[in-house]
DNA sequence: GCCGAATGCGGAAGGGTTTCCATCATTTTC
DNA sequence: GAAAATGATGGAAACCCTTCCGCATTCGGC
């Protein structure tokens, strides 16, 4: 873009304080520069049809009246709003941050701007939605881990504005997420494979698609080491905050878990990092230490799992946010652009939890 | 282009789908109620002056037609954007998350839109500048953490936009901050109260007003009780990312006072709870144990520092959101506003890390 | 030296609102 | 009952830009 031109000019300070910003419109351009506002215009968008001797004494006279174009005048003009609106829950924390990084990152590469929609409770998402579809507002709406309710996904159909969903699926959207079920099924893989025999899950609330999800993949891989499911080694906290992925949940699961006694198993998969935390907790209150008596493997690796030594399920989460920008701004030029899901693999990151290193030593 | 109108009828929805979301001008509301466009632009905006009925059928109209005002061209005629932009440091991460979630709380209740320029590199700032300069785009900007470049700040003066500071502070924006030097006070103090002779600090890069303050802080706590300051016992980490506010750094100095071997304090305030956590890896490897062996307390409360049980001095970061905002409206409200200052006190979170609790209590 | 094509350019017409002013209708006041 | 005040209304103008149409000029080809 050509803004930044016109941003840092050489005059002299002091004089142009004095000047005092009044507004300058292409007309006070085309006045002084003796031309017409059709070829300021075409100047200032880098048209071709202009030639080099006018488009110079253009850019002079605009750099010296310090013009800046007025954005929304411009957006009303070109139809286009320049402008991509985020509808993200806050409460994911270091999720958010690492995808909203790459989010923020594309876009600023294509002179977009983001508006931010942070959600803290299911109900804001429909004002949002509203808040976002109005007319020729923003170009490109992106929603991040949640389920659209039918109202806003109803209206979101009816305007042709492009959407795309990060961290969620629906047939009728571009998305892209993680495969939950895979990450689990190699978290719960690698603990069978160091050899235990038995692996519990703590898992979070069924009403959540990445809960259900992990679940299947932790079921898959027991079944494909040969043993056999059951229910009594699953455990979800009560507490019900963020569908059960928080730390109290975890804790919770835990203790459950410590209260089997012998029975309990010494290996388990919990469904998120934050959960491990509060199991990690609740077994060093009880007197167990981790890995050297229980290992575990989280998932998501937030910022906190490096901090403790959590062996956990990495999620590409920059990377997402940057191709979600990307296959949004794609489909704004394509609208008919069949729809698109993609799915991205986790990768385990081994540290100390899972006892995998200090076995290695050994 | 308008006959659509005509086409569409009331109620059945199946219909509607199909007629394809027109777009709907005033013009169009005016001609069909009968009435003209002033009127229609009176009712919408809730003016006074037009009577219940006419008012009624507009706005039966309106809704029929499935009006929405189109936003671009309301902030052109009505020269303002409705729009507040906020330039923030990723990598401060928690603290980030938590100002914003303020920011935003406000800025929904107040309509206003976010426009988020999220910094990775000190040089992204000026670029961002420049864009939310642009004429007209925001009605307000708030810049976060970080020392405004000279360059930014001339511009900044120039326009009169309102501008605030969050986390920073310069005489001539308002600015909203935390009193470091008072929390680093607080956080040497308690050590020195629980009856350690001996407090080292570990600080960032001095080049960071932070750091220099809360080194401030810590000194006057040194002096106040009577122990002489000894810059053998103020370590700054080598890893000078983020200021030297990062988990390396903290470490680094950390496995400097180990060197230290008989000498080393037994305890330390740490100018951030990020630094905290890798002097706690230091201390735990070379097998010193928290607190039995040294006490620490930390500064800002991020996540992580409930999980690590870390003593620590809290930040308002919600509330400085919320009221970085309000200020800001409160500027554009009213332009010529003495500029206020506004410090938080950071509050005393005590957990286990500095040794005044014992490990039952919790 | 002529003709058609190419090129540069001016400015009207849009884009969709808000706001202000004049107009007209209705009350109120004396 | 006339004059004045009040209130609702229509619509032009303003907000500031992009785009398109058509004109004028230049250029190349023969």
């Amino acid at each position: 873009m050509t803004e930044s031109n016109f941003f840092c000019s050489f005059g002299s300070p002091s004089k142009k304080s004095e000047v005092m910003a009044k507004k300058v419109t292409i007309y006070d351009i085309a006045r002084e520069a003796g031309v017409g506002i059709g070829t300021i215009s075409r100047v200032l968008n880098d048209h071709p049809s202009v030639t080099p001797e006018t488009r110079k004494k253009v850019i002079e006279v605009a750099k010296r009246l310090n013009y800046q174009p007025h954005t929304y005048a411009q957006r009303l003009a070109r139809r286009q709003s320049e402008t991509i609106s985020a509808v993200i829950p806050f409460f994911t924390n270091y999720f958010f941050i690492e995808v909203l990084r790459g989010v923020q990152d594309k876009i600023s590469e294509l002179g977009y701007d983001l508006v931010l929609y942070g959600v803290e409770r299911p109900d804001q998402v429909e004002g949002y939605a509203a808040r976002a579809l109005q007319r020729g507002k923003v170009d490109g709406i992106l929603f991040f881990s949640m389920k659209v309710p039918d109202k806003v996904l109803a209206r979101l159909k009816e305007t042709n504005l492009p959407i795309g969903l990060v961290d969620a699926v629906s047939p009728e959207f571009d998305s892209i997420s993680v495969a939950n079920a895979e990450g689990a099924y190699a978290a719960t893989a690698h603990l069978l494979e160091l050899g235990h025999q038995s692996v519990g899950m703590i898992n979070a609330q069924p009403v959540s698609a990445p809960a259900l999800e992990r679940l299947q993949g932790y079921r898959r891989a027991l079944e494909r080491h040969g043993i056999s499911f059951s229910d009594e080694l699953v455990r979800i906290g009560r507490n019900t905050k963020q569908d059960g992925f928080n730390r109290d949940a975890g804790y919770e699961a835990m203790m459950e878990f410590v209260k089997m006694g012998s029975g309990m198993p010494k290996a388990f998969f919990v469904s998120s990092d934050i959960q491990a935390m509060g199991a990690i907790s609740a077994l060093s209150e009880n007197g167990f230490r981790v890995p050297e008596d229980v290992a575990l493997v989280g998932f998501d690796d937030i910022e906190l799992a490096r901090h403790m030594r959590l062996t956990t399920m990495r999620q590409p989460m920059f990377q997402m946010g940057v191709l979600a920008i990307e296959r949004l701004v794609a489909r704004m030029a394509n609208p008919d652009m069949e729809i698109l899901h993609t799915t991205f693999s986790p990768t385990l990151i081994v540290r100390e939890s899972c006892g995998a290193l200090t076995r290695n030593q050994n």
